[in-house]
DNA sequence: GTTAGCACTCTAACGAGGCGAGTGCTAACA
DNA sequence: TGTTAGCACTCGCCTCGTTAGAGTGCTAAC
């Protein structure tokens, strides 16, 4: 059997229908509705059909249908190729969305929580958005200065401006000039490396040119090195969890605390945006519906991705997470808006 | 009415079995389980009493009488006053919460996350902690640093070595000098400050003192005021709010959004926070029962606080929230061991 | 002051019955 | 051959009445 153009728009409709009204949707309400003027009865024989090839399934014998996966895939990929098109046109248009502007934040942290407390407030649904990864992080430039007669503090800046510091207690009094070698030392040495490019060999070679005092550099050395390897986890706010629990269909106890643990704990989000910068290349905006996401507790959820880009090879994530009747149209559109005003926010700055 | 002695142990039971099983307790369960014989008609007028006077509660004519808020509160004040005796022997037992013991975390930041998810899973309840908070915070160090030509990073460490980093653009090119005399400009005027004290005055002699390039330095300076002043939000880690699914009285929808959001906004966690830190030195732990909590959303909930010190004046606050049944013997000892054991943590290191 | 006994109250659980939405099928129609 | 009208049927949901059980409040006796 084949999807011919009068079940596409007989599919839409129901899929349509039913994210308005969140009720399974009956023969009678699409052959009223449709401008393709057919009888009620012939909209029944087209459903039929239409569960017979899984795009909608009937909860019981007698109440309407709903969609299944299939059938928001079909709706999500129609609703895509649109957009594909439209963009130009939209891009142009003055938004009325600009309530959502976001208003210059000094610090990054804030910066992101503030997207996603605007993504959740405008869209209803919980969001998420990571910090913004570092793909092929390098060395920027490290700073050693001696806080007390034994304790340094290291200050180790990356590509990005990023900032990590470290304190380091060493077992005898250092002098400045042995620091200032030190300090010489590391820079020459990793300056302008990739992290992962820092290996044992590096380190080993470091220590022999060393020399003298080898021991206290050795030991500085050290803190430094594992100071730049220990990949902190990646950031994550959320906003909007609670808006769960205006979608009964999520809003049970099992399904809503799986989804508040995960929202919690972190480590299935940080898979979520894993997953999506995997794939960032292809397309921008990921869509994953049910049993597609690749988070386990969100099986009964549709999740929303895209990909944001602070500079070149430095990307984060925004997401939405909502029922699978999820305004689809209104979602794409703002998490479309929103990531380019990142972007642009970032490469302006 | 007065509350004797045998309505006293009355109370007690019918909370405590109440406690226990999380269903309104009748007056013969109570006439069975008590030493003191009476059956269940004695007990009954004891309940009717109870009741008149504010302690019990019976949600309609035939069925048990559940505990009021002024029930709680009674059965948590002796509770806490008995643990005051027993504080002795209970720190020389050996204990079977050692399975709690936290591992040696390299990252406050670790270790915090670590401490709220023992609690909760301890508990089964949601846990909140908070980081340790400088009071009376003072300057340990400044260093700054060249970046590049126009850029200065500068590492300020704060007394318990709290670390801030700011990048600070500059106008024009810097040199060594300049930046040597900065660093002891900054070290000797503001070492040892408590941050309330960095006054403008303070900031308009050190620009006096500068002398030449002024205009270079004072921007540097105003840019460490400020990064100096501003005060980051309170960090709070949470754990186990999916909890409160597991207690049906706190499971429906309206509940668990309020304290969903609560714990993610952490707004007001924060107001949480200051309240326990404001009477940190009553008591040590604080019990919030019901309407008493300093939080709005969690109204049908108890709230255990406690302080614990990382250094003088460094204080930082766990708590628990639960449902009003919750198992406040437990959480009490809980809580308490907690703190003793962050508190020796840090005395230690 | 305590207890036994009894009538009373209230909830939760169950099942029957009716309603309404919607289906699937058949037969007729263009 | 595709479309439609008509009709019997299914099924979830709501309401209502009934029942069982737990627990109370009160009275009268000890």
């Amino acid at each position: 059997m084949d999807l011919d153009e009068r079940k596409k728009k007989i599919l839409l409709a129901i899929i349509k229908t039913y994210l308005d009204t969140g009720e399974p949707v009956g023969s009678r309400t699409i052959s009223k509705i449709e401008d393709l003027n057919l009888s009620s009865a012939t909209i029944r024989n087209e459903m039929a059909d239409l569960v017979d090839m899984g795009y909608i399934i009937q909860p019981h014998t007698s109440a309407g249908r709903i969609p299944s996966d299939k059938g928001y895939r079909f709706y999500v990929d129609q609703l895509m190729a649109e957009k594909e098109q439209q963009v130009e046109e939209r891009e142009r248009e003055t938004d009325e969305m600009r309530g959502m502007l976001i208003e210059k934040a000094d610090k990054m942290e804030r910066l992101l929580k503030q997207v996603a407390r605007s993504l959740s407030a405008n869209t209803n649904y919980a969001a998420m958005i990571s910090a913004p990864r570092y793909n092929m992080n390098r060395l920027k430039f490290i700073q050693l200065s001696r806080m007390e007669a034994e304790r340094i503090v290291a200050v180790i800046v990356l590509e990005g401006n990023m900032i990590k510091n470290q304190i380091i207690d060493i077992d005898e009094p250092i002098d400045d000039e042995t620091l200032l070698k030190l300090n010489m030392l590391l820079n020459t040495t990793l300056n302008g490396m990739a992290i992962e490019d820092i290996s044992l060999a590096v380190i080993a070679k470091m220590k022999q040119q060393a020399g003298e005092q080898a021991g206290i550099i050795a030991e500085v050395i050290d803190a430094v090195a594992e100071s730049i390897k220990a990949d902190e986890d990646l950031e994550i706010y959320t906003s909007g969890a609670n808006n769960i629990f205006k979608y009964p269909e999520l809003a049970d106890n099992e399904r809503a605390s799986g989804i508040i643990t995960a929202f919690e704990e972190k480590k299935q989000l940080t898979d979520l945006v894993y997953e999506t910068l995997s794939h960032s290349d292809e397309k921008g905006i990921q869509v994953y519906i049910g049993e597609e996401a690749p988070v386990e507790n969100m099986k009964d959820c549709s999740v929303v991705t895209a990909t944001y880009e602070l500079d070149e090879g430095i990307h984060g994530t925004i997401g939405i997470i909502g029922p699978k009747r999820m305004d689809y149209d209104k979602v794409l559109s703002t998490i479309k808006k929103l990531t380019s005003e990142l972007d642009d926010m970032f490469k302006k700055s």
